[in-house]
DNA sequence: TTAATAGCCCTG
DNA sequence: AGGGCTATTAAC
């Protein structure tokens, strides 16, 4: 009889004990336990040979998975370095990674594959008993003399009318059914889809294979279009010679991986490979969980959780376009994958290599410190396609007429002329943000948000686009009863309307969150603009992202001034990257691009180093104001936020959080509650302390005596509270 | 988090 | 006393 330790799925920062009669369990294997009146499934942590509980309370295990894969030690200690980095309930960060079927008690089965392979009888007699005249059977047995098992999927790639003939063999005692035990990996063979490395590509590789299998974080640097993936596919391809090692590529966002798995797939025709996001269903999801954590997926594609996807043997991780704020989660536990992935990495003692045309400010500050190692790709892969010429056009001088300036119109003319393609980018859905009355300047607000309600014109409906809260457009003023309400401002709906109407020939399509809702928008929008079947795009950042249109040579940019003046320093840094990553749809192939952006501050230095795609010059002076302003990366922070339906209580509790923190405050700066930009979200009251502190160590070392406190505040169950470690919106 | 129960006000 | 509500507490 002895103790298992266990972690549940409960926001409690501890483990809970039970007792085992002999079931052998190990740690990382699931159990099946009584908690209160009900059961949940727990992992194991440890097992010990007495419990600090009385013994009364200690309740046996209803069920032991031990038949199971345990989770590997390495994840657990991952893990459970998140949870004390992060501050979150350990069971809730370990059973949160799970696939959802492994939560809820179901089985850690894969389908069982069938394949077909040759009898000992058929081995002994040899192809000589096969009927010379029975060409299809010859062929397939000898099909089978090469492999020692063949699935269907393999068989109709050799023969497509293979059933008949393998029945027959069935039949005579040739060939048996069976399920395929060990997983099927063919060496890594030269794929037609390998491309040249241009010299730069093949020096960032170089360096990297030179430093060997230990750990190392590479910052691949590299402008659009340089081949940054065609680098990680290389290195992928040295780094899975090596039988049973597996990589881990992260990618930010689902609606690019589609391409990006079959490049992969071309690429390494004969690896197993993984997707894992979280729009595939629940049991395409184990499925891929279990094949990383057998060894037998050898490649593993996914979102930012991916980065806890067990692996049985980890080589090398990748994290694309490392910048980008979707590995940030931004509710339960607020972790930074491309942060975990470092520490994994490092826990694994593996190289990790993190991609991007923009990176962020963090990691090429740890770049020119030398904790990163700085690979550049500073051309194009195609050496005919030219960066795009990048300017803006002034506002003040060039008036927008609805919108749209006359130079820009102008520029979409000549390649609506010319039988190429323009894009539009505005990052505002909808017909207009606002709806103003003409008589008394009432604007329609949202009841539940602090935000104004976006008028959808053609559904003849307001929208909050941060609750999801609708209404029909009231006829007249609530406030005055003035009949005209104004639309005012644009979004990706009116700037199709208003092009539609000046350029009338174009064939014009809106890429939006709102027309791309349906299930396969963004794959038949993409088969349309490379069948040249649109001559305009306009949307939102939905088209920066990712996507290759070899015809798209002007970008035309609306709407960016709100985000040079922003409260939020890190706005800055977000709008060049975007713009970077917008810039970077012109001029793909061999013909330039142009890209304009409408702006009522051209000398903003923002645009200057944009046009002279200087990114490391704006890094670096963006790098001197934080410094010189004390932000990060140059301190270190943690936020408490609390929100409530009521106020009250959301004060109440900050007031006492911040008295509690200034208690010990002495290496770090505990700044006084706020309310944060969006005051009122959901319904819900709103406010937040900043923490900062010089090291990360002073920042942990006072979360860890602080967080602990909050939890036992009475005020504490009254609101909704969370830390966030190295926030990144506020 | 969930779920039971302790505490409280109210009606009858 | 008991219904209906909220606050508190325990979960191994």
């Amino acid at each position: 009889m002895t103790i298992l330790r266990v972690a549940l799925d409960v926001p409690l920062a501890r483990l809970f004990d039970y007792l085992d009669t002999g079931s052998g369990v190990q740690p990382g294997q699931r159990v099946l336990v009584p908690f209160g009146r009900r059961q949940m499934i727990g992992i194991v942590m440890g097992r010990h040979a007495s419990s600090d509980m009385p013994d009364a309370k200690l309740k046996p295990i209803d069920r032991a998975f031990v038949d199971e894969n345990p989770l590997p030690a390495p994840t657990l200690k991952l893990l459970k370095f998140c949870s004390d980095y992060y501050h979150y309930p350990f069971g809730q960060t370990l059973l949160g990674v799970l696939p959802p079927r492994l939560r809820e008690g179901e089985p850690a089965a894969l389908p069982v594959n069938m394949g077909f392979r040759l009898t000992p009888l058929a081995m002994t007699e040899g192809i000589e008993s096969v009927p010379k005249r029975a060409a299809l059977q010859r062929t397939l047995f000898e099909a089978l003399q090469q492999s020692p098992i063949l699935t269907q999927a393999m068989l109709t790639r050799i023969t497509p009318g293979w059933r008949p003939a393998l029945k027959q063999m069935i039949a005579k005692g040739w060939v048996e059914h069976v399920a395929i035990t060990a997983p099927l990996s063919s060496p890594i063979a030269p794929s037609p889809a390998t491309q040249m490395l241009n010299s730069e590509q093949q020096q960032a590789l170089q360096n990297m294979l030179d430093a060997g299998p230990d750990f190392n974080v590479w910052l691949l640097y590299g402008i659009t279009g340089s081949g940054k993936t065609e680098v990680y596919m290389h290195l992928l391809e040295a780094m899975l010679q090596t039988p049973e090692r597996q990589a881990l590529v992260l990618v930010p966002e689902i609606n690019l991986t589609p391409q990006l798995e079959s490049r992969f797939r071309a690429r390494f025709p004969g690896l197993s490979i993984v997707m894992l996001h979280s729009q595939m269903n629940e049991s395409e999801r184990l499925h891929g969980w279990l094949r990383a954590q057998n060894g037998e997926a050898r490649i593993v594609i996914g979102t930012r959780l991916s980065v806890f996807t067990p692996l049985k043997n980890p080589a090398v991780i990748i994290v694309d376009e490392e910048h980008d704020s979707s590995y940030k989660q931004q509710d339960g536990m607020r972790y930074s994958a491309r942060d975990v992935a470092i520490m994994r990495s490092k826990m694994a003692n593996i190289p990790v290599l993190l991609g991007s045309a923009t990176p962020s400010l963090e990691s090429w500050h740890n770049a020119q410190e030398g904790r990163y190692r700085l690979l550049t790709l500073s051309q194009r892969a195609v050496s005919s396609a030219a960066l795009p010429d990048i300017h803006t056009i002034d506002t003040r001088i060039v008036r927008p007429e609805d919108g749209v300036s006359d130079v820009l119109l102008k520029s979409m003319e000549s390649r609506l002329e010319r039988g190429e393609q323009s894009l539009l980018f505005i990052n505002r859905r909808g017909y207009s943000p606002v709806l103003l009355c003409s008589a008394c300047a009432w604007v329609a607000p949202c009841t539940r948000c602090s935000a104004r309600l976006v008028v959808h014109l053609r559904q003849r409906r307001l929208r909050c686009h941060h609750c999801g809260h609708e209404q029909r457009i009231p006829p007249q003023c609530p406030s005055c009863g003035n009949p005209d309400l104004h639309p005012t401002g644009h979004g990706t709906q009116r700037l199709e309307e208003v092009l539609a109407q000046r350029l009338p020939n174009a064939r014009i399509l809106r890429v939006d969150r709102d027309s791309m809702r349906r299930k396969h928008a963004i794959k038949e929008m993409t088969a349309q603009v490379h069948a040249n079947e649109v001559d305009i795009l306009v949307g939102t950042q939905m088209l920066a992202k990712g996507h290759d249109f070899p015809n798209l040579t002007l970008v035309g940019v609306i709407d960016t001034d709100s985000a040079l003046f922003s409260p939020d320093f890190r706005a800055a840094e977000r709008l060049f990257a975007q713009l970077m990553q917008v810039a970077g749809r012109a001029g793909r192939a061999e013909k330039p691009g142009v890209v304009l952006i409408q702006t009522n501050f051209p000398d903003h230095p923002l645009f200057h180093a944009l046009h002279r795609h200087d990114f490391a010059e704006f890094a670096n002076s963006l790098l001197d104001e934080r410094r010189m302003a004390h932000f990060p990366p140059y301190c270190h922070e943690a936020l408490l936020r609390a929100e409530a339906t009521d106020y009250a209580p959301v004060r109440a509790f900050m007031g006492k959080a911040q008295g509690l923190a200034r208690d010990f405050s002495q290496h770090v700066t505990v700044y006084d509650p706020v309310r944060p930009q969006m005051e009122r979200l959901k319904g819900m009251e709103r406010e937040q302390v900043l923490i900062q502190a010089d090291t990360r160590k002073s920042l942990q070392q006072f979360l860890q005596a602080w967080v602990p406190l909050l939890r036992d505040l009475p005020q504490a169950n009254k609101v909704r509270w969370s830390i966030d470690v190295d926030p990144s919106e506020y």
